[in-house]
DNA sequence: TCATCTCCATGATGTAGATCAATTCTCTGT
DNA sequence: ACAGAGAATTGATCTACATCATGGAGATGA
């Protein structure tokens, strides 16, 4: 039984609309079909709902929740996971800005991830039955989504490759390779950054307790493969840390 | 590194159609959409291909693969699994007659992993372009195929949880109970069954080694949770092999 | 400003499952 | 029918990580 129960339930306040779209938002050329033409995106750009900003520990959805929108994240972060039958909660997945989440709902209408802001963090909800009545007229828009889906489902397998047959070590090396990744192909610094999750979190999410990714973080800094004060973090040896990690070959 | 990989290497051979159809086959109301009128079943009828049954180690798709189809399974089994850089293998998962696999092509037109028939295997294969084309005018498809995707993402999702938080005998537990599930749900017995995978295999899967599956497997039988004979199992003590597993919590 | 709380770090000890090893059993092909 | 290889079981030992325990550093709030 986690401590945290009390704070998540907080609700989000789904109020104002932002007068942002679609042509302005700097993500879009991630998030959305790259193919799409323009007079496309003004149609897609009229179902997009923008909310107002999440605090810290509000949610977006919560487990149990009707499925009717995915989201994707402009800035700030969310956290995904679920809660078991004893009341220990199993991270999912942390999203970035430029990521979509909330396809767990997809499969019988039903979430079955709460999602958490990490931070203050902006989000589009994309309803999903207007969703399905543009893709129709538009293929690529189908295509693309579908290659979200299919992308979530490769970082879940890699997840479980890495959950399986990976050390600790291995592991967070993994976790801060990939953040790194996602956050270079978004013209971010891939080598500086702020982790948004705690470490309890991120021992939820690869299986190990806090101490030990506490201990791991000493370990690599130790080693000078990164110097980190808190969640700030500064990756120094890439290399050192790839070479921890094997990933499935790439054909 | 694994020793299977001669074996593995065989090709598939993609000859004759058979003179079965979808109207016929006992699987088409659970790989395909149930609300799906029957002048539609047709017109899907004529894009899916029936290929010759594979033998036991024969592949349908292997990693790197150029993705084109998902296949549904009419009756076999398959394992999908992705090699690693090393060579080591990591069994993504197992599927059932009447459960489809090969979604893990679609985010870049690569497979990711090998599927590789377990015992002799019948399957049928669904061209993406054509059912792409096709489900822009039978919405009910593409919504189906959706769900069916997100099922694979829940369910990947569950196997995280399982990996990341569960111990040895909850993990094949957990298996166990997924396959008589399965088994159920397509009509067949949910108690009596032969596993199709190898003890490796689900170590594997699960994250264990093939002593630790082995040992797990004898003391679910001296418990009385389970009978088996090599492959051949007999679930004794549902109730008791559920207790042991903690599913996350549907709403 | 002080009290409380959460997060993080680090040390000491325990344990589930990995690893190593040996035996039997079951297929496969000739 | 037999040889050889792979699959499964079981035992003995080892180790990476969990667990338990403590202390400090930042936040948060009255």
């Amino acid at each position: 039984m986690t401590s945290t129960d009390g704070n998540i339930k907080m609700q989000a306040p789904k109020v104002s609309i932002k007068p942002t779209n679609c042509h302005d938002c700097r993500m879009s050329a991630l998030c959305l079909p790259l193919a799409m033409e323009y007079g496309d995106l003004d149609r897609l750009d009229k179902v997009i709902q923008r909310t107002k900003p999440l605090h810290k520990n509000q949610s977006v959805f919560y487990s149990g929740d009707t499925f009717s929108s995915v989201y994707a994240i402009r800035s700030g972060s969310i956290k995904a996971y679920c809660v078991s039958d004893d009341g220990t909660e199993q991270v999912t997945g942390f999203y970035l800005p430029g990521e979509i989440f909330g396809w767990d709902g997809i499969a019988d209408d039903t979430h079955k991830n709460t999602a958490v802001a990490l931070e203050t963090t902006a989000v589009c909800e994309i309803p999903f039955n207007k969703f399905e009545e543009l893709s129709a007229s538009i293929p690529t828009l189908q295509r693309h989504f579908m290659q979200l889906m299919a992308r979530e489902i490769t970082s879940d397998q890699q997840l479980i490759t890495l959950l399986g047959k990976n050390s600790a070590e291995e592991r967070i090396a993994s976790l801060l390779l990939s953040i790194s990744g996602r956050l270079g192909r978004r013209k971010l610094s891939p080598t500086r950054f702020r982790l948004p999750m705690s470490r309890a979190d991120i021992g939820n999410y690869l299986g190990l307790t806090v101490e030990t990714v506490s201990r791991v973080f000493s370990r690599f800094q130790a080693s000078g493969y990164i110097k980190c004060d808190k969640k700030e973090v500064e990756i120094l040896n890439l290399s050192s840390l790839s070479n921890l990690v094997q990933t499935c070959a790439e054909a």
